[in-house]
DNA sequence: TCCATTGTTCCAATTTGCGCAACAAACTAT
DNA sequence: ATAGTTTGTTGCGCAAATTGGAACAATGGA
């Protein structure tokens, strides 16, 4: 048995909480997990964790074995992450999670590259909205687009986008072209399903604000807002690596732009608690130097 | 493969700088090894050793990874040591070298009750006079009686016994009883092999000096030359531990005891670059305890 | 130049570890 | 209170990995 796998495994499994959510995270039998954490104890001779069916808890010895593994397993990794830089070159698997649209459209290509450009590095990425499950699913980045991260997050800003509002010529010319935010209470606008209040920020008289909006179509997804908009149903309001696109084409035109809140940061989110790989730093850095200067959405609104 | 059992090969490989020398040492097929590190080599993406049939040499990679390596180790080492404080407990394997003589006649005894003590102790011990072997070979600590440590040592003194010079009444009776050192080379000396120079050691008008002394018999074992002084051949200079039982049995008389030189130390030596696990730190303060305050041996002597 | 030693590679045999399924315990919901 | 669901444990069959032995190649000394 390795102890190692066996310490990463107990460590998960102190974090989590559970033996089977584990279990589910590594696609592995429920049945390995207790066995792996089994026979480390017997190994150390002192029960890690007690466990009744329904909760499990620390032992003492299991807290002090907790902490020593963490240490142990940073400077394990340090070690390969030394190696690695001294070979110059990233190895070994990445598990991340991107957003839906923005990671289809933009960072999938970028994703594809680095993997060519890496043979030795394997990605696994999950592209779903969902927040919930951060780094206690074993993730070694999530990639966010917010305007501001939330406290504790230690993250790296690789890019950035505008937030726009757009609606297509034939809704404007039926509906009028609205000039201040406060108009858009008489608009149809598409939302997103996720928001809790249901309204948009605008920076009036260089004041930040929120203005109620209404409308009969909602979803949790920026490309169906858009191609709502776009098929003349609506306003939509979202950032500009979504936009983009539709208004080089002219399906959608820009409205309200002397309003749109300060731009979207575009952030790597890392683990706070544990040593970050050599081959996760190689692939922050090269997603920055591919989004931050010239992002390929901007790219394509100057060729409008 | 268990990576922490290929970083300990690695180590072990680096230090002693063969291959075979660890197989041998481990009790493993020599491919065994081989596969370890070749092993751990293709994991890491770098060669660790760069080997010819015959000499091996640490990668500048390697070197940095052995570093690495020693302390993630002894990181391991301590998170169960700490687990096994907590559960106050000896468990593991403990592998050590004493010396022959003491080692049979005082040592076994108590390690026999060490063993039945701490029933998940195992004791593999090497009785020998050879200090030749000394950490490259695994060990885990090794007791020496001796004068002086030698620098570097990194010990702690267990117990001590006084030097005797003794012969038998017969013999005393048929060449005269010496009244002073310089007499001895008159008589016949049982000597050590090993000494490098045939003197023995007095302090005489406050000042330790050597005395030559000759003698047609010499061996490797005090035993033997306790024996062939009992026997009635010659004088003998050794520990006490060794002569206590005779002199008590009264087979020998001691001579010159206004000569002897300061006592004798008994040490447990330990390997400085690496933790004392807690078994072993256990297993010395046991031996100690035993040792330091009533030895065995001086209260046989009290007996006569 | 021959020879002994050392590290590597290949192969059969054993051991280890996995997933699956049945089971027992514990908390939830009706 | 009781049925139901979830969670951790254990037994079993099978696949994968690991081991030791032997043949092989390369290196340095006599």
């Amino acid at each position: 048995m390795d102890k190692l796998d066996a310490m990463r495994l107990f460590v998960r499994v102190a974090e989590s909480g559970s033996f089977s959510a584990v279990a589910q995270q590594l696609n592995v039998a429920r049945s390995a997990v207790t066995r792996q954490i089994a026979g480390l104890e017997s190994m150390l001779g002192v029960k890690l964790l007690a466990r009744t069916t329904r909760r499990l808890s620390l032992t003492s010895a299991g807290a002090a074995y907790l902490e020593k593994c963490r240490v142990i397993l940073n400077l394990v990794e340090a070690a390969e992450t030394g190696l690695a830089e001294e070979r110059q070159s990233a190895r070994g698997p990445i598990r991340m999670s991107v957003p839906l649209s923005f990671g289809i459209r933009h960072l999938s290509p970028l994703l594809l590259e680095f993997a060519t450009l890496h043979p030795e590095v394997t990605l696994d990425t999950e592209y779903s909205d969902q927040r919930s499950n951060l780094f206690e699913a074993g993730l070694d980045l999530t990639i966010r687009v917010t305007r501001r991260l939330e406290p504790g997050d230690v993250a790296r800003r690789i890019g950035s986008s505008r937030t726009v509002v757009v609606a297509s010529p034939d809704y404007l010319a039926r509906h009028g072209k609205p000039r201040h935010p406060a108009e858009l209470t008489n608009h149809e606008c598409l939302c997103y399903t996720g928001a809790s209040t249901q309204k948009w920020d605008f920076v009036v008289d260089g004041q930040e604000q929120g203005f109620p909006v209404r409308g009969r179509l909602q979803a949790n997804n920026g490309d169906v807002l858009l191609f709502a908009a776009a098929s003349g149903f609506g306003i939509t309001y979202g950032p500009s690596f979504i936009c983009a696109d539709a208004l080089a084409a002219g399906h959608v035109r820009p409205i309200l732009a002397d309003f749109v809140v300060p731009e979207l940061g575009i952030y790597a989110v890392l683990p706070g608690n544990r040593l970050v790989p050599h081959r996760v730093r190689v692939l922050v850095d090269f997603l920055a130097s591919r989004l931050e200067k010239q992002p390929p959405w901007e790219a394509a609104k100057r060729r409008r």
